[in-house]
RNA sequence: GGCCGAGUGGCGGAAUUGGCAGACGCUCUGGACUUAAAAUCCAGUGGGGGGUAACCCCCGUGCGGGUUCGAGUCCCGCCUCGGCUACCA
């Protein structure tokens, strides 16, 4: 009867580890704690990837292995369920988005349940669930009830916030606006990408090149009210803490470059003249600064530049066309072009700028600044390649030295000087000081008076110096990393716990007001339809009366109809796994602290940036008001590498390679697709599928099985060379090097490796007429993390009565691992030309010894000089030879 | 354009501090078993050359240099592919 036959197995081990509970974990850590975390999943309607079960697959095994290692393992899932696909779904059909989302996820836990992971499932959440929302809502609160101490680095109560005298002397409404202002969760009327298909508002991400990443349709800009975070509060600790983790380089890369530091110099260049004539009124102004004011004046524009070096090379300046000097700084005649060129500007949609990127554009505002170094006359232009977000909106232009500088001013026929001399040996160099090429590089000051002659670096301390002492300028950091926004014009998102105050007329007065935390959750209201109505409002502003407005203490609120993005649910899920039915506080604060941080956190490379870093902003919020016990949340974190189809193209309906995992599962089995993933190659690596490789470990598995029971027999019953012997020397050290190195291998997530090894095994043993029972059973358990059915069965099938999962991993002695005699190479000028044998710990005389008199050896060295050995103890030997004379 | 990652047989991949390149698997070829097939088991499988044979020699890790007794691994200069990002001053 009993062949290898996963179909049968592995059902009936599924039910008994849900009958018997084997991966509950208990709510404290009862030794080592260790917290692995995959990625939940958006339940697709698709159902799932064969992407999917790469990560799940390297966590499972390293918790099976860290249980059997007595750890105790906290191993989670659930489902980030909020999001577009299903209210698309719900506008289509018009039947509630939680009815499908709700058949999705049981589809999802099927398949999960299918491949054996061994997540304690009495912990799953999905974030649509009310009681699970009711916490995002109240991590909103904190939020909202936060601001940025820029002194500690550090948010604070709102309460805490120091009130300017003059503020409070102004009045309730001016410290509440002031406060307000102050907030991580803040409303600001803001460009912002509206995407009238979609009927949506979308974040900066959301958007490729112009079109919506969800759908490819056009998006334009409109200024819309809208909740942001501030996120770029903490641009400095998400960089500076990323040191502290355990994560890729290239990840941290891709990190650091979204915060995007920079430092350099803010320079003020004077405008009240306005004209090339200064007279003697710049003079005046300059002798008369002393400090470098926080907020500019209004007779000076306050540019950032990372290259203060070059300030004596700026022959123009420009400004963002939302800039607000834009109007006073331009002359009468110029006005109807500048006019003309803003309003152009203001209506392009990111496409177009994109599109346009090639062909600088601009207008000469007809005003100058005077240059604070040496006095010269600079003309002032609009041009939308300078962005109101970044920096002060302003720039000085150095075309010498920047490349889109000197692409302007070709264009538009703006004087070129150059102030940084390159090499003396590079060959561009005349063409560079006479203003024909632009440099970019490091070099020595030239026409930049007193300090000609100063390296690059040199320089930049200088200068900056020097503009301090003058007030003109200050050293000054910046980050390319923006204010989150928050809000989606959807309905299938968790709404804001927000009440706009109405007045007598029903017209909102400004003021906001949080829901309180006893009133939590804000559940969704009852909708009839849920098409969006093609305007930015959102579709909650069909909800009912009683739903959308409440009255508190006779004043007349309306409810923020907005939603959250999809990314406020993911931001914080491992939070709640760790205590997801505590009513009282979103994770209690001693378990938090026993099982945080996370140990190993593994998903998709495409979460390298946007969630990870919302989640540690979010992180760091709940640590600085005293929510969580950790600085950071993933500790170690490793992206798997993408699967593609067996063309080497990405999966994707379209092309037709898409491979799904219910039709692995039935043919091979889990134990086999889950192998299979982990064997085709290193984890992080991107790899083509191919059946045949499904079939190699399947028939591996097969191997392992025949090894072991007799597939022959018509009842069961083990195969006749499983006997009771003590192992050989031979047989003992195959055992312990393979329990060695799969052990390393688990550690390192080398899984291909490891399951290498227990091939060599399996080959090894099928060879042996005789296998002692203790090597199967180690066997049986080095690969239960890997293919935990078939190693149940196994288990069982050599006489245990109990599930392996908690069985003691194997351990390896050191002392059978070695051999007493190696063979190593004998090299004559590197090429290996024979080989010996010596024992294990010869040393170096010995080896040499024994290397000369090696027959074949001896031959060869006759006919030359040996000038050198090199001995390396138990590696190789190597002669180095001439020719006799 | 910028940043990151990767180039090793027909394919996926393996190779402590630099130390026998190609572990393990797939594919393919031959053989055993079988009436036959499937399944299974055994052997071979980087390229070229020499030998009846056991064996032996040469070349070979994207390309060109370098360091070293010795380089897939380290250094310099390129090429190709993949991912992310894109006017951030």
């Amino acid at each position: 009867m009993p062949r290898y036959n996963p179909a049968a197995i592995e059902p009936k081990w599924q039910a008994f580890w849900d009958k018997h509970q084997t991966f509950t974990t208990e709510a404290m850590p009862q030794g080592e704690k260790m917290y692995v975390l995959d990625m939940f999943p958006y339940p697709s309607g698709d159902g799932l990837h064969v992407g999917h079960p790469e990560g799940y697959t390297a966590t499972d095994i390293v918790c099976r292995a860290a249980r059997m290692q007595g750890k105790s393992v906290v191993h989670p899932m659930g489902f980030d369920a909020f999001g577009l696909p299903a209210e698309e779904h719900a506008i289509k059909t018009g039947e509630h988005p939680r009815i499908q989302t709700e058949q999705n996820i049981d589809t999802f836990r099927r398949q999960l349940k299918m491949l054996g992971f061994s997540y304690d499932w009495s912990r799953e959440l999905a974030t649509t669930d009310v009681e699970y929302f009711r916490w995002t809502q109240w991590i909103f609160l904190q939020l909202f009830d936060t601001w940025f101490d820029d002194q500690q680095q550090k948010g604070r109560p709102i309460a805490e916030l120091p009130i300017p005298v003059e503020v409070q002397t102004a009045g309730d409404d001016a410290v509440g606006e002031y406060q307000d202002d102050h907030r991580l969760a803040y409303q600001t009327k803001a460009p912002v990408n509206w995407c009238p298909a979609l009927g949506t508002v979308l974040a900066n991400e959301e958007v490729i090149d112009g079109k919506s990443e969800r759908g490819d349709h056009p998006v334009v800009r409109m200024p819309l009210r809208q909740w942001m975070l501030r996120i770029t509060a903490y641009a400095s600790r998400l960089e500076a803490d990323l040191e502290s983790l355990d994560w890729s380089e290239g990840v941290k890369a891709l990190q650091r470059n979204w915060i995007g530091r920079s430092t350099g110099a803010e320079v003020d260049f004077w405008i009240g003249a306005r004209s090339e004539e200064l007279g003697a009124s710049f003079e005046e102004w300059k002798q008369q600064r002393e400090n470098f004011p926080r907020k500019p004046d209004g007779d000076v524009l306050r540019v950032y530049t990372t290259r203060p070096d070059t300030l004596f090379g700026a022959t123009y300046m420009v400004i963002a066309p939302e800039h607000p000097f834009v109007e006073q700084l331009t002359t009468a005649d110029k006005a109807a072009a500048v006019k003309a060129y803003c309003e152009q500007a203001a209506a392009k949609s990111d496409m177009d700028r994109t599109e346009l990127a090639k062909e600088k554009t601009g207008v000469f505002t007809g005003s100058y600044a005077t240059n604070p170094v040496n006095g010269q006359p600079t003309p002032i232009w609009v041009a939308d390649y300078v962005l109101i977000s970044y920096g002060t909106g302003a720039i000085m232009a150095v075309p010498a030295h920047d490349e889109r500088d000197f692409e302007f001013a070709k264009q538009f026929q703006i004087p070129i000087q150059a102030v940084v001399d390159p090499s003396e040996t590079a060959s561009d160099r005349d063409a560079v000081l006479a203003g024909e090429q632009v440099f970019t590089g490091l070099g020595a000051a030239v026409n930049s008076g007193e300090f000609d002659g100063l390296s690059t670096s040199e320089f930049k301390t200088k200068i900056t110096e020097w503009l301090t002492e003058n007030g003109l300028g200050k050293q000054a950091v910046n980050y390319k990393l923006r204010d989150w926004l928050f809000s989606r014009q959807r309905f299938w998102g968790e709404p804001f716990p927000v009440l706009h105050e109405l007045d007598a007329n029903g017209k909102p007065t400004g003021h906001v007001r949080a829901v309180p935390e006893d009133q939590l959750p804000v559940d969704l209201p009852h909708l009839e339809d849920f098409k969006p109505h093609g305007r930015p409002e959102p579709p909650l502003d069909k909800a009912p009366d009683d739903w959308l407005f409440q009255t508190i203490d006779g004043v007349r609120y309306k409810r923020e109809t907005n939603t959250m993005p999809q990314w406020a649910g993911s931001c914080w899920y491992y939070l709640r796994f760790l205590d997801p039915k505590n009513s009282k506080a979103l994770v209690d604060p001693e378990i938090e602290k026993a099982w945080m941080p996370i140990d190993l956190y593994v998903g998709g490379a495409e979460h390298a940036v946007l969630h990870l870093l919302y989640a540690r902003f979010w992180h760091k919020v709940l640590y600085d008001r005293g929510v969580v016990s950790t600085a950071e949340p993933f500790q170690k974190l490793v992206n798997q590498g993408m699967i593609l189809g067996s063309n080497n193209e990405k999966m994707s309906k379209s092309r037709g390679n898409v491979v799904n995992p219910d039709d692995v599962v039935k043919e091979y089995g889990a134990d086999s697709l889950r192998l299979y993933e982990m064997f085709m190659g290193p984890l992080e690596q991107v790899k083509p599928w191919s059946m045949e490789g499904v079939n190699g470990v399947y028939n591996f598995l097969g191997r392992v099985w025949r090894m072991i029971v007799d597939d022959n027999a018509e009842n069961f019953c083990l195969n006749p060379a499983v006997c009771d012997d003590e192992p050989t020397d031979e047989q003992n050290r195959v055992v312990h090097k393979t329990i060695k190195a799969v052990t390393d291998d688990i550690a390192k997530l080398s899984f291909n490796t490891a399951i290498a090894r227990m091939m060599e095994f399996t080959n090894f043993f099928t060879k042996q007429d005789r296998r002692p029972r203790a090597a199967m059973e180690s066997l049986v358990l080095l690969l239960s993390p890997f293919a935990p059915h078939i190693a149940e069965e196994l288990w069982r099938s050599l006489g245990h009565e109990k599930s392996l999962a908690y069985e003691p991993w194997p351990k390896y002695d050191e002392s059978l691992l070695k051999e007493s005699e190696v063979e190593i190479p004998v090299q004559i000028k590197g090429k290996v030309r024979g080989k010996i044998r010596v024992p294990a710990d010869a040393d170096q005389a010995t080896i040499e010894e024994t290397a000369r008199k090696d027959e074949k050896i001896s031959e060869q060295l006759k006919l030359k000089a040996v000038v050198k050995v090199v001995v390396v103890p138990g590696r190789l030997v190597n002669f180095v030879t001439k020719e006799k004379d």
